[in-house]
DNA sequence: TGAAATGTTGGGGCG
DNA sequence: ACGCCCCAACATTTC
């Protein structure tokens, strides 16, 4: 019997700078890469529509990738455990690698598999591929987890460079005959309505997607970073979130693509640390995905308006860049990260809506949907996280439409019958005069709603509700 | 990884 | 010609 083992594959969704993969291609004769449908597992945050929807095509690159070098995957749904036993039977394996994850739910089913394995004497070891640096690796001088960014960024440039990516293996063992797979179509990934049809048309899941996705944005828009990031109409980010969250590709392997082609990339590295940072957040304050870090805003008052968080939902607000960013969320599974903080401001400050609720919509709606990168996302705009944004720090959305959008090209785009307002009432159609509506054939409260809530009054509620909090004893 | 209120300055219209 | 006022434009402070 050929030494066996099993990589259980979860969020690595590649063959290149995958340790689990290269580990058992060096300490094992075969080799089953296997995928386990499990999504209650993850509870209270199993995948949303979007993020499966990206799963299904991403399991599917996958496969076809497999099965180009002499082996496949292996397809199953949970749980977890008793389908990883059923496998491990049905072809012998001694051996059983992973990558890690880092979310509360799968650390604990984790942990616990990697204790039923040992105890049933199974050769066991996980690795990194998912981050430059693990959680548990840095901490400040008083041995405490780092709770801001600035001195934890320091801190991370001061460890050894993130190793060389390795590439592919050319070739892979073939995989027992003994095994079958489920068809991807059993695992029903794809939603069930027909709202995915502008996916397609943006987005290319899988690791070849996502190494061109890399290629093209450090050859031209890496170039311009620091200041084209900022137009949510221009494509000057990089748009790999979810190809990063699936682990079709790794954060080594963008950081040593950066470096090597010098300009723009510190800014940019600078986000991809952002995202180490909310991982290190997350490993080491668990409950900060359902609650505040800051417990001073335990007993906050949010309001928990429903018609307030359908029209902020539905990109119904009145409020044209918020609006637009919502609808872009709807039909392409992704936001503009300047556009995500306008939104979530007005959601949280001038709603008074509780930031829960607007990480919920945004996990059930984002193809990029990650754990520890919507936390602290929701917490540094509600001004209840590490290293959050100061409390009177109020977006003005009107302001940042246009300033970030001053042609109104973004609003245009998603919120179409607002398109042929002149760029000077684009981004506030409310005080347009009657005949400049009237030419642009907007009537409001009827093509397009009045706002659902006033700026001004709204942000001196807000002003005045953090100013409480930020008196009160924690 | 703000915005609004308040303060200051300097050019130009005008009595 | 001079001083007064207005108000952009910019800077500072405050929330």
């Amino acid at each position: 019997m050929p030494t066996t083992g099993l990589v259980w594959l979860r969020r690595d969704l590649r063959l290149a700078d995958n340790p689990a993969l290269a580990h058992a291609l060096n300490v094992c004769e075969r080799v089953v890469p296997v995928f386990i449908d499990a999504p209650d597992e993850e509870a209270p945050w199993s995948p949303g529509a979007a993020s499966r929807w990206w799963l299904h095509h991403s399991l599917a690159r996958l496969a076809a990738n497999l099965h180009a070098l002499g082996s496949g995957l292996i397809l199953r749904q949970g749980p977890t455990l008793s389908t990883l036993a059923e496998l491990i039977d049905a072809c012998g394996a001694t051996h059983l690698f992973w990558n890690r994850l880092y979310e509360p739910a799968a650390l604990a089913r984790d942990q616990n598999i990697e204790r039923w394995a040992c105890e049933r004497g199974l050769t066991v070891a996980s690795f990194n591929a998912s981050l430059l640096h693990e959680p548990w690796t840095l901490h400040t001088g008083k041995g405490t987890p780092y709770k801001v960014f600035t001195p934890y960024w320091n801190a991370c440039l001061k460890q050894p460079s993130p190793s060389l990516p390795e590439p592919a293996a050319a070739r892979l063992p073939a995989l027992p005959p003994s095994l079958h797979s489920l068809p991807l179509a059993a695992l029903g990934l794809l939603p069930q309505i027909a709202w995915n049809s502008g996916l397609h048309a943006s987005w290319a899941p899988g690791e070849a997607g996502a190494n061109a996705a890399l290629h093209d944005f450090v050859a031209e828009p890496m170039l311009q970073y620091r200041s084209a990031r900022d137009i949510p109409a221009d494509p000057g980010t990089s748009r790999l979130s979810a190809h990063l969250h699936f682990g079709e590709l790794g954060p080594r392997q963008i950081w040593h693509a950066c470096l090597t082609s010098k300009a723009g990339a510190e800014a940019y590295l600078r986000q991809l640390y952002w995202r180490e940072f909310a991982h290190h957040l997350l490993y080491h304050f668990p409950h900060s995905a359902d609650s505040p870090l800051d417990a001073r805003f335990a007993s906050f008052a949010w309001l928990n308006d429903e018609p307030s968080l359908a029209a902020w939902r539905g990109g119904r607000t009145g409020i044209p860049i918020v609006d637009a960013g919502m609808r872009q969320l709807r039909h392409t599974g992704w936001m503009h990260n300047r556009v995500r903080m306008v939104v979530a401001s007005l959601l949280t400050k001038n709603l008074l809506q509780p930031w829960q609720a607007g990480a919920r919509w945004f996990w059930d709606t984002l193809l990029d949907a990650d754990l520890a990168n919507n936390t602290l996302g929701w917490q540094w705009v509600a001004g209840c996280g590490a290293d959050a944004a100061p409390f009177f720090r109020i977006f003005n959305p009107i302001l940042q439409g246009e300033r970030y959008d001053a042609d109104g090209i973004y609003v245009r785009r998603w919120v179409p019958e607002l398109a042929r307002l002149p760029a000077r009432w684009i981004h506030r159609p409310f005080e347009a005069p009657p005949d400049v509506l009237n030419a642009a054939a907007v009537r409001l409260g009827r093509d397009y709603p009045w706002p659902i809530v006033d700026l001004k009054g709204s942000r001196q509620r807000a002003l005045a509700a953090w100013g409480d909090i930020k008196g009160a004893a924690s």
